[in-house]
DNA sequence: TCAATCACG
DNA sequence: ACGTACGTGATTGAT
């Protein structure tokens, strides 16, 4: 086995990590980011490559030998923030408790120290893997050389990997000639003067020409362009210089020891306790390996027989309680319970005691609203229960809701992350338990013990993590949202999901069919055109094609090559009519794969319906999501993708469609929150608001307005909702920026509201950490902490976003839960069948149409008093299609 | 598993 | 100067 070192470039990993992050202190008033970015890429990195030897390497802040040949030179000494410079002892205490190699040595950089570690690495035999946020170590990249440059997106960790072979790819030059590149072109950042006139471009030329400087200098006479010649003889010596300052020093007297560097015992309590004091809470589980083992155990009381079951279930009081259930396929099938006074339960399914059994005995204590019970993620419970006991369960909180109602961004709600949240202890990840890339299927690998053990655990933690929550959600004074519209809608959406949709199954195989056919000649075409056959589906093969075979010119766009995305492509179909026909097969192909094929294999072939997920949990603003299949995205806006809206049919003759979908809902509730007397009044006088836009933007008559100037202002409208910038308002307009520009100052100084409330959003948003909807659905806003530009942007555009499409979202769940509740009371056969943000489908019962409607458009419009109507248009059809 | 693409509001 | 609109999910090819 060969052996693999680890080489850090530590300051420019800390520096790149720090903008990566949000700006993280802990309760001592220390900056904790650079730290635990630097942690995060290195955790992730060690994950990956799973080194033997580790080492980190700094610059101290001295002049180094290159300050003495070059007075200008300044090197690695720019600025790094203050914020920043505080943590790089905590840093450095943090790698020594690691037991992790540090090098620094006076008169060199941290890059000569890497150049030098891998050198004497690989002549030990050790394969070295660089790791730095620094493009200049791609001179050490080689063959068996790997040099990784981490970024920082999103909070999400990325790397760009480099052998040699890639640098070429990626540069055009070996990683010897990048430093020949480099005396030619300079390094602002690092002072390297390099010749000017001579770019990035022009330096890749001449070198891909002459291989290295001095050959380049013998031949300055024949370098192209004048200037670059002209200026490559005068600054000849400038240019040696700035080749000494590139290159990294691969043999200064420093030596790598496998002893020193050889990686033990990182996660030792001396380290936890300055990842503790550092509050990097999410390293925790790093270090805790040891104590998981002991809090998973806990005591319960089994339960076997049919006896001991009618006596539990008599003698639990009518108590809050918390419960949990697994039923699984495999040999184990039982109950977990965990209730405060008494403690934790285990019901399991076996010889003495029945599956219907137990549900018979349990069935009083899940139909009793006496007995106040939680669960968390109930909708599947809600569903399991009616096969079993025949009866809707009345289970009042459910947990995983909750704390998506307190942190929508949550990545994940299991019971680990609610310990780790509500409770601050640490359990092991279901992942942990069940074994990582497993399906909840091998749960049944577990010993018998373990998995009641997890049961009960999971109870425990549920149970106790709802007392925390209650008391957040009444602080946060979501006590109405919860109660009152989530926990309701859970009933609804579980409903929404047993019923189904039908399906024209012949229908739908027919139109499959049609666009197979379809495809199949548009293939054929294309291929025709290209001159040989290649994979349609890849943009990488199509890429090659248009833009290397047939030489459009589109350029890079994506980080991998050529784009060529719808928008990419529109702008060149005039060029080539292989463009127009690739765009037709795209959309074919699309309708095919994801609606086509997607909607037949997800349908029951029993009852030909179609029965979708609905999630509750996952959306930030507190939308819903839809599932295996998504039927919130089935295709509207074009006419071929349309038609497939007519396979989804009542379930029978005696039932037709009832569409409702509110108008505009998404400006109404903002000219509601931002109190905008013009947008007010147009709501109020139902004008048509993009025509309204349209004359007050290009100043023109109401009645004047053009089709296209409309729907340029529709454009605005949308902008406007989501945090307009300029450029990307002239990208979707196809205009110039300087005319977006003058676009959304014009919209502003009509709405002087709008602009106010944004800005004020923002501001509130800053200040308080978080943003809110109308029914105070919150949204936690770490990004406007960031220094990071990008990240603060982004932020803000969210802030200004999320209580618009939130409060839409919240208006349109209550309408849901009053919609199913008067359909249920009222007695009515018609059922709610699916939600789009701004649409319900209702299924109806002929008779009932009249009755239904009034109902559905009555509940919508009042679902909330803002200072603007709602407006709400029902349709009817005998398909989606024609209820649209 | 990720990136690119494209369907919806 | 930064890099480029909010929120989703499914399919595909490439790694």
């Amino acid at each position: 086995m060969t052996e693999k070192v680890m080489l850090i470039d530590g300051n420019s990993i800390v520096n790149r990590a720090f903008y990566g992050v949000p700006l993280l202190t802990n309760r001592e008033g220390q900056y904790t980011n650079g730290v635990y970015g630097f942690l995060n890429i290195l955790f992730k990195l060690m994950d990956e490559e799973r080194p033997d030897y580790l080492a980190v390497a700094f610059d101290l802040h001295a002049p180094t030998f290159r300050h003495k040949e070059f007075e200008g030179y300044k090197g690695t000494r720019k600025g790094m923030p203050d914020e920043l410079r505080e943590q790089m002892p905590l840093l450095k205490e943090m790698l020594l408790a690691m037991h992790i190699q540090i090098y620094e040595m006076e008169g060199f950089e941290a890059d000569d120290i890497l150049g030098t570690l891998s050198a004497e690495a690989e002549k030990q035999g050790v394969i070295p893997v660089v790791v730095s946020g620094d493009r200049d170590l791609l001179q050490l990249a080689s063959e068996t050389l790997k040099v990784r440059i981490p970024k920082t997106k999103g909070g999400r960790t990325e790397t760009e990997d480099y052998y040699a072979k890639d640098v070429v790819e990626k540069y055009g030059v070996t990683p010897l000639e990048f430093i020949e590149v480099k005396a030619l072109m300079g390094d602002s950042s690092d002072n390297i003067p390099g010749v000017p006139g001579i770019g990035e471009k022009t330096a890749v030329k001449i070198i891909q020409t002459y291989q290295d400087l001095e050959n380049a200098i013998a031949h300055s006479e024949a370098v192209k362009p004048k200037k670059a010649s002209e200026n490559l003889k005068e600054f000849q010596e400038q240019a040696r210089l700035s080749k000494f300052l590139a290159t990294i020093i691969r043999d200064m007297p420093i030596s790598f020891e496998k002893e020193n560097t050889k990686i033990k015992d990182m996660f030792n309590p001396s380290a936890y306790d300055l990842v503790k004091r550092l509050e990097l809470k999410s390293m925790y589980d790093r270090f805790e390996k040891e104590e998981i083992q002991t809090e998973q155990i806990h005591n319960f009381i089994g339960i076997y027989s049919l006896d001991k079951a009618k006596a539990f279930f008599s003698a639990l009081e009518k108590k809050e309680t918390a419960y949990l259930l697994f039923m699984d396929e495999g040999e184990c099938q039982g109950l977990a319970l965990y209730q405060e006074e008494l403690g934790g339960y285990w019901l399991e399914v076996g010889v003495e005691l029945t599956a219907e059994q137990l549900f018979e005995e349990a069935k009083p204590f899940f139909t009793d609203n006496e007995f106040v019970k939680i669960g968390h993620d109930i909708k599947k419970d809600i569903k399991l229960l009616r096969g079993m006991i025949g009866k809707t369960p009345e289970i009042s909180f459910d947990t995983a809701i909750s704390a998506y109602i307190l942190n929508p961004t949550g990545s994940s709600y299991a019971y680990d992350d609610l310990a780790k949240t509500f409770l601050s202890q640490v359990f092991p990840t279901m992942e942990e338990v069940l074994g990582k890339g497993k399906s909840k299927k091998a749960f049944c690998v577990l010993s018998q013990e373990e998995r009641k053990n997890l049961a009960v655990t999971q109870s425990k933690v549920f149970f106790e993590s709802k007392t925390i929550m209650e008391k957040q959600l009444q602080e946060n004074q979501q006590q109405e949202l919860f109660y009152d519209i989530e926990m309701p809608l859970v009933y609804v959406l579980a409903d929404m999901e047993e019923y189904g949709i039908k399906v024209n199954k012949d229908a739908l195989m027919e139109y499959q069919k049609n666009l197979e056919e379809s495809i199949e000649i548009i293939t054929k075409e294309i291929f025709a055109l290209s001159g040989e056959e290649f994979n349609l589906n890849s943009p990488k093969q199509l890429g090659v094609i248009l833009f290397e075979k047939i030489g459009l010119k589109g350029g890079k766009k994506t980080k991998t090559g050529y784009s060529t995305a719808a928008d990419v492509l529109e702008k060149l179909k005039f060029e080539h009519p292989m463009v127009d026909k690739i765009l037709y097969y795209r959309q074919l192909a699309k309708l095919k794969s994801t609606y086509a094929d997607g909607l037949l294999s997800v349908m029951d072939e029993k009852t030909e319906k179609i029965y979708s997920t609905f999630n509750q949990t996952i959306t930030a603003t507190g939308r819903i999501s839809s599932t295996e299949p998504n039927l919130q995205n089935i295709p509207v806006r074009l006419e071929l993708g349309r038609e497939l809206r007519k396979v989804f049919i009542p379930e029978s003759k005696e039932f037709c469609f009832l569409d409702a979908d509110y108008s505009q809902i998404e400006l109404r509730v903002l000219a509601h929150i931002a109190g905008d007397e013009t947008l007010i009044n147009a709501f109020r006088n139902d004008q048509d608001i993009h025509r309204l836009t349209a004359s007050q933007v290009f100043h023109v008559p109401f009645d004047e307005v053009t089709p296209l100037q409309r729907s340029n202002a529709k454009a605005v409208n949308f902008g406007i909702v989501y945090g307009i910038g300029s450029f990307s308002l002239s990208q979707d307009l196809g205009i110039s920026r300087k005319e977006a520009e003058q676009y959304i100052a014009a919209y502003f100084a009509k709405y002087p509201n709008i602009k106010k409330y944004l800005n004020e959003t923002i501001a509130q948003a800053t200040e308080k950490g978080y943003v809110t909807t109308l029914w105070n659905r919150r949204r936690a806003m770490p990004e406007l902490q960031s220094n990071n530009f990008v990240q603060r942007s982004f932020g803000e555009r969210v802030a200004m976003n999320m209580p618009i499409q939130g409060s839409a979202a919240d208006i349109i769940k209550i309408a849901m839960v009053r919609v199913h509740k008067a359909l249920h009371e009222g007695g009515y056969r018609s059922r709610l069948i699916l939600q789009v943000h701004d649409e319900l489908l209702i299924e109806t019962y002929l008779e009932e149409k009249e009755a239904v409607a009034e109902i559905l458009k009555e509940n919508m419009e009042q679902a909330a008093k803002l200072s603007v109507p709602l407006d709400v248009d029902v349709h009817e059809g005998n398909s989606w299609y024609e209820a649209k």
